[in-house]
RNA sequence: GGGCGCUUAGCUCAGCUUGGAAGAGCGUCUGGUUUGCAACCAGAAGGCCGGGGGUUCAAAUCCCCCAGCGUCCA
């Protein structure tokens, strides 16, 4: 037996046999002796459509899904199963995915690597996901979703410890019995496909449960860790067995839907509604009719669904030979019809297919609280809004993005689930849909631009420009296309390909950018145990006794990957490892603490404070002996960073009621000097707004609730505040802390606060700044700290009057009288100048002579080069009469001008930068320019004289 | 988190590749013309070329830093 194949006692019992699949080669099993496929193959059509599997859900839409996924949960609720609410859509908990992506998702990483317990054991859940890998074959395969709910049932299990819950048998009899008694499935169309799972550092065996063609569920059996001394080899790594071994599975719960209404397309058995209406409101209906295909449309969509089924539709697949490979294929069915015609059909379903899918993960989204931005999460949203933009623009749907997400509500969500109210996802979608024709406004100048040099009657574009466009611009190359159209350039197309040459580019990319140094480690702490971090017990001490365990000195290269805060003074040169401490280390964002430490009546400074799984280091500037030590923490600054970091918290609750549900916190830092705080935000913060955030923090300073600080296990504070206590983001421990200020503001955070909010003191938001689209910093400053920022506030006002000589009051009325003073007198300047220019080069003056039809005028005519360059304009711009000039000047180190009037004899006779080339060199320097004009300048004015009379004598004058 | 791009007149944008007299359209103002017009003609005003360094005889243009904005990818 090798790994993944699957022997149960299940299977004899219920007259299973094995199979191998004749198209695919796989394992597979079934009640069926006459099976040759597995189900999952290309010679197995859907079979369901329009001849449900599913009995007894004659409903449709919502109704459908709720419907199934009660009819799931409650299976197995019966069967011992603790039901589980789902997850947010938005995996905050984890830091290495934007998007919860599956039903175990949720208890990745430390319920899965076992540190901390799962929320039950066993226990069913139905989770909805969003998966944005396969976003471009939504709506035009007939199944893909971009968002979709996974039913599941999960068991974790110790077999070491004796601690096993079920394993697969029991896995393959709860899911068997489940799809033929409640969901009335024949038991001799289901088939069990043996395709082992590895991904992400573990592996297990796993069965894919086919039905009617259409694969319903994964059941994974993980029970292998990657591990170098493993015993099991799968695609050339080596695992070993897991203390902790899982299962699930995943039930696709919009799959079930589809097998059970037997619509042409899985869109048609959950979004009914929306479907129908962009079909109105997009005149798609008489489009069709208009089109004259004598081909009922109902059977076309079906069988292009089974087809689709089969046929891979992928990113990058060459889309005109899967037109041909389907136009060939609905001809052998007695359809007939052209590949554009087919086309004409198609693209606009795809768009009405794909709309509320996407707007169905949208909204879930936002309503999780998401702000669109240009990175990470919020672009996911953004990138959807605008794939919906697009198509409904397409498809010449004149309803907005807005109307669009309050029909999808009303229709298909039930809001009062969600963290974000309806008001505040049609707010922010209106914004998204401005901010899109912004970017095609701006789109028709780049493409402008981008296309000049291209003639009008050009086929291509050259890759590099669409490249460029659609990276630096957003538009891809369809919308570029089409925009050129509207330009002038008719004979325009994309070339074939080229979509999967970017993906290709993108890919490329990415990988090149993935590879990331691994972040060297600076402490060897091996051995060391972790360090008991008094800080905790009380906020407030400030002095503390200890044995050094360790001291280390550290080079110069370690300081430099410590990358010091500039709060700290001075260069540490020894790391010193104590048993407890009351110094706190850089962590959440607050700054380390700094101090001294004494021993045998030496002090060494303590300059910054770190840690490392546990081990508090200390960074001192000096050595210290093994033994014990006394040491004082600098109270000054810890209690500026607790007053920050307190603020922080309060300016955080604050934001959130004053802005709306979506403020989540981006990141912070907290100094001694100042401490910021990152908002997800849609819209920039004005002046008004932060006054409001501000008034309302320093209230809730004002009222004084005390600060609770609450150890709890994770999945207890989960269930008893929920996700929004991962504002600092995701938990890192079991046991996490819970700071909570009064009923203001909850987050797990470990860092040092006061006991009571007044303590805080005063509390100032002195600006805001956008870090990243969606993303507004708010500079704020509390206690000490904010009064020296009024004061420094106050000098800067007063020095600055004191200089203009007026009060402070009056600096806003005077600074721009001034500056508006200065700009006319710049403009006078500029004009007498210009007076000048005419006053001394009128007529050339004594330096002018005629000879051979050119007049040349060779003559130190002072001025800056600007003035220069003004006379020769005088002097060489009339072309009826051809001049040739020379000036020259001693400011600026010397300066000469030669210049002829363009077009003229004068120019055809004679080359200014041979001429400056030749006189040049007087005044110790070089130059150039065009043939008709050239300026130089050098570093000996007192050459000018020489240089002119080196002029004459060359143009022979 | 990693790229890439943009910032020039009140507005929308050229100019930068290859350094050499700061441009266009719209808007504004003045005058003309017209029964009338999102009309036409003539002219004018309007620019710290985002900020700061550097290279150069010379920088809107090349290099570095900062800021603001946009966009792609993870």
């Amino acid at each position: 037996m090798t790994f993944g194949e699957i022997h149960i006692p299940f299977w004899e019992e219920s007259g299973h046999v094995c199979k191998t699949c004749r198209v695919t080669g796989a394992r597979f099993w079934t009640r069926d002796e006459s099976r040759t496929t597995c189900g999952d193959s290309t010679s197995d059509p859907y079979t369901f459509i329009g001849n449900p599997v599913i009995e007894g859900f004659p409903m449709r839409g919502r109704a459908l899904k709720d419907a199934m996924r009660e009819a799931f949960l409650c299976f197995f609720d019966k069967h011992g199963h603790t039901r589980v609410d789902p997850y947010p859509i938005v995996a905050r908990w984890r830091d290495d995915i934007h998007l919860t992506i599956a039903s175990i998702a949720d208890f990745q990483p430390h319920v899965t690597s076992g540190l901390v317990p799962p929320p039950a054991n066993p226990l069913g859940i139905s989770q909805p996901c969003i998966r944005l890998t396969d976003v471009a074959a939504v709506g035009r395969s007939g199944r893909h979703l971009s968002t979709f709910e996974m039913m599941a049932h999960h068991a974790f299990n110790r077999p070491r410890d004796g601690d096993v819950v079920y394993w697969i048998d029991q896995c393959v009899r709860y899911c068997d019995e489940m799809l033929v008694e409640s969901f009335g499935i024949s038991p001799r169309d289901l088939t069990y496909v043996e395709n082992p799972w590895s991904g992400g550092g573990n592996a297990g065996p796993a069965l894919e449960v086919i039905v009617a063609g259409l694969e319903l569920a994964t059941l994974v059996f993980m029970n292998l860790e990657e591990d170098e001394d493993g015993d099991v080899e799968i695609k050339g790594l080596r695992y070993k067995e897991m203390d902790l071994q899982i299962i699930d599975t995943g039930y696709g719960l919009e799959r079930f839907c589809w097998a059970a209404a037997g619509t042409p397309t899985i869109y048609e058995a959950i979004y009914p509604e929306s479907v129908a209406w962009l079909k109105e409101i997009s005149g798609f209906d008489s489009m069709l009719s208009s089109l004259g295909i004598g081909v009922d449309i109902d059977s076309l969509l079906g069988e292009l669904s089974r087809l689709a089924g089969i046929l891979n539709i992928d990113v990058g697949t060459d889309a005109d030979a899967l037109y041909d490979e389907l136009i060939s294929r609905l001809s052998e069915t007695g359809m007939d019809l052209s590949v554009d015609e087919l086309k004409r059909v198609t693209d606009p379903l795809s768009s009405i297919y794909a709309i509320p899918d996407h707007m169905h993960a949208l909204c879930n989204m936002l309503g999780d609280g998401l702000v669109p931005s240009n990175s990470k999460a919020g672009y996911l949203a953004r990138m959807l809004a605008r794939r919906v933009c697009r198509m409904k623009d397409g498809i010449g749907a004149s309803a907005s993005l807005a109307e669009l997400a309050s029909r999808h509500i009303d229709a298909h969500l039930d809001m009062g689930s969600f963290m974000q109210t309806r008001e505040g996802v049609l707010r922010i979608l209106e914004l998204e849909e401005t901010r899109y024709y912004g970017m095609l406004r701006k789109g028709e100048a780049a493409v402008r631009t981008a296309l000049k040099s291209l003639p009008k009657d050009a086929a291509e574009v050259p890759d590099e420009t669409l490249f460029r466009l659609a990276e630096e611009r957003g538009l891809n190359p369809d919308m570029v296309v089409s925009i050129a159209h509207g330009l002038g350039w008719h004979s325009l197309f994309v070339r074939v390909g080229f979509a999967a040459d970017l993906a290709a580019r993108n890919a490329q990319l990415t990988k090149a950018a993935a590879r990331r140094e691994t972040r060297e480690r600076v402490f060897n702490l091996t051995g060391l145990p972790a360090t008991s971090p008094d800080y905790y017990a009380d906020t407030n001490a400030t002095e503390f006794t200890a044995e050094v365990l360790l001291c280390t000195s550290l080079s110069r290269d370690a300081v430099e990957l410590l990358n010091l805060s500039s709060e700290v003074r001075g260069v540490p040169t020894h790391a010193v490892i104590l048993d407890r401490t009351l110094f706190y280390p850089e962590g959440g964002g607050q700054l380390g603490d700094q101090g001294i430490l004494t021993q045998n009546g030496s002090v060494a400074d303590v300059v910054d404070t770190r840690v490392e799984n546990g081990v508090i280091i200390h960074l001192t500037q000096s050595p210290l002996e093994s033994g014990p030590l006394s040491g004082i923490v600098d109270w000054e600054r810890r209690r500026q960073l607790m007053d920050h970091h307190t603020a922080i918290h309060i300016v955080g609750g604050s934001a959130r009621e004053v802005l709306g549900p979506h403020v989540w916190q981006a990141g912070s830092n907290k100094g001694a000097r100042y401490a910021r705080l990152d908002i997800t935000h849609h819209s920039r913060l004005s002046r008004g707004d932060l006054d409001t955030i501000e008034d309302r923090a320093n209230e809730i300073v004002e009222a004084n609730p005390p600060i609770e600080k609450l150890a709890m296990d994770r999945a207890e504070a989960d269930s008893t505040f929920g996700f929004g206590i991962y504002q600092g983001g995701p938990p890192k421990h079991a046991q996490i802390r819970i700071i909570k200020i009064g009923d203001y503001d909850i987050q797990a955070c470990g860092g040092t606060h006061h006991d009571e909010a007044g303590s805080v003191g005063e509390l100032r938001i002195i600006r805001a700044s956008q870090v990243q689209d969606g993303v507004e910093r708010l500079q704020v400053v509390a206690g000490e700290t904010a009064r020296e920022h009024a004061r420094r506030q106050e000098r800067l006002l007063s020095e600055a009057a004191e200089t203009l000589g007026v009060q402070p009051d009056d600096l806003p009325r005077t600074v721009s009288r001034f500056f508006e003073e200065w700009k006319s007198q710049q403009k006078r300047i500029e004009s007498l100048e210009v007076e000048i220019v005419r006053l001394r080069t009128g007529g050339g003056g004594d330096s002018s002579v005629e000879k051979d039809g050119v007049r040349y005028v060779v003559m130190e005519s002072g001025g800056d080069a600007k003035q220069m360059m003004a006379m020769l304009g005088e002097l060489t711009r009339d072309a009826s009469t051809p001049t040739l000039a020379v000036l020259g000047s001693r400011e600026g180190g010397g300066t000469l001008l030669v210049a002829s009037t363009e077009g003229s004899v004068a120019a055809e006779r004679h080359n200014a930068v041979d001429i400056l080339d030749e006189i040049a060199s007087h005044i110790g320097g070089g130059g150039g320019g065009r043939p008709t004009i050239a300026q130089g300048g050098g570093s000996k004015p007192e050459g000018i004289p020489d240089a002119l009379d080196a002029a004459r004598s060359l143009l022979g004058i």
